[in-house]
DNA sequence: AATAAATACCGTCAGGCCAG
DNA sequence: CTGGCCTGACGGTATTTATT
């Protein structure tokens, strides 16, 4: 069980929920003292109801150390002071922690700001690392105006110039990466089939049938087209890209050019598309603020780990310098 | 082995922040 | 001002660990 106060120069109150499977622990932490030249006290409450005094220290700067002069050491003060029901009964109203809470800088910056105190500590790049979801292989290639992700799990973007790419999330990344571009610009003849595309990959066989500006973007789990269906074979995922039907079965992801939304129906589907779109999007960027926060604690694990190191060879330091100072008389 | 508790992880929503 | 990004909060499932 860890936790931590995680943004070390935030003056804000924050309250952190250390959440799992329904049970909730929280470590509540009101706002420092208004002081400005002493160091301010702030209340953390602890998962086992006790209330704590935790002061803040600004740590002066070290030359030869790793400290930096912004960080701040938290020092607790004083333990098992009895429960102020009337702080804790305030935040546990939803809206009313809402309003409370306010916003902290993100991982990235908080990081990015300790690694340029800190020489050993990485940044955190910019840019998505390739093990990260589809959107930079996507933009690598093409700017996408759709993408889809079938009930298989992989990624179909559109670009606008026509370029189609499929990509298969695998356990380390992205695999199985595969891109073409359609031919089929000028006026595409009544029906489905205007592009097919097989492609042979280590995962087996894909198929696209590309009609223009109108698609649908199913495997072959769902429905199967069987005229269009020239290579398809065995357990291969197929997907077939097609003017709409009428109904859709379920997994199946509609997508209309923003230009050609006529009816109710028209508009009803582009906005599910682009809540499907807005999902993932939002899907990728939690799995990436996740993993940020990841490599935040930990990055703050390592600074406890080597502060406590420091501290110990400090008050050895100390204690041998008092012997020196002060050396034994004996009587 | 069965069960409970703890932990890890995920998807979604809401809302703040910020570049354009 | 707005759209996109980021992240806390929440509720859910899966996995691991402790207990009986």
């Amino acid at each position: 069980m860890w936790w931590h106060r995680h943004n070390l120069c935030s003056s804000r109150p924050v309250e952190r929920d250390y959440s799992s499977g329904g049970l909730q622990k929280k470590v509540s932490v009101a706002g420092p003292g208004t002081g400005r030249g002493s160091p301010s006290v702030t209340l953390v409450q602890l998962p086992s109801g006790q209330t704590v005094h935790v002061q803040e220290v600004i740590q002066t700067p070290q030359p030869s150390s790793t400290l930096s002069p912004q960080i701040q050491a938290v020092q607790v003060v004083a333990v098992a002071e009895a429960d102020d029901s009337a702080e804790s009964e305030g935040v546990t109203d939803s809206q009313k922690r809402r309003e409370i809470l306010s916003r902290r800088p993100s991982y990235r910056k908080i990081l990015n700001e300790l690694s340029s105190d800190v020489p050993g500590v990485p940044k955190i790049e910019e840019e998505k690392s390739e093990e990260e979801g589809v959107p930079p292989h996507v933009a690598a290639m093409a700017v996408p105006t759709s993408i889809y992700q079938t009930s298989t799990g992989q990624y179909i973007a559109i670009a606008q110039g026509g370029a189609i790419q499929i990509s298969t999330p695998g356990s380390d990344g992205v695999q199985g990466l595969q891109a073409l571009t359609m031919t089929n610009s000028g006026a595409p003849p009544p029906g489905a089939t205007i592009v097919q595309y097989a492609a042979q990959s280590a995962d087996g066989t894909q198929q696209f049938f590309v009609p223009g500006s109108q698609v649908v973007v199913q495997d072959e789990e769902t429905e199967l087209a069987p005229s269009h269906m020239a290579a398809a074979t065995g357990d291969m995922p197929t997907y077939q890209i097609r003017a709409p039907a009428t109904a859709l079965p379920q997994g199946v992801v509609m997508a209309a050019s923003p230009g050609s939304l006529h009816s109710p129906q028209q508009l009803a589907e582009e906005a599910t598309r682009k809540r499907e779109l807005r999902l993932m999007k939002n899907r990728e960027a939690a799995k990436e603020c996740r993993r940020r926060k990841k490599e935040y604690v930990k990055c703050l694990e390592s600074r406890v780990a080597v502060l406590e190191v420091q501290n110990k060879k400090l008050i050895e330091e100390l204690e041998t310098l008092k012997d020196i100072c002060s050396p034994k008389t004996d009587v």
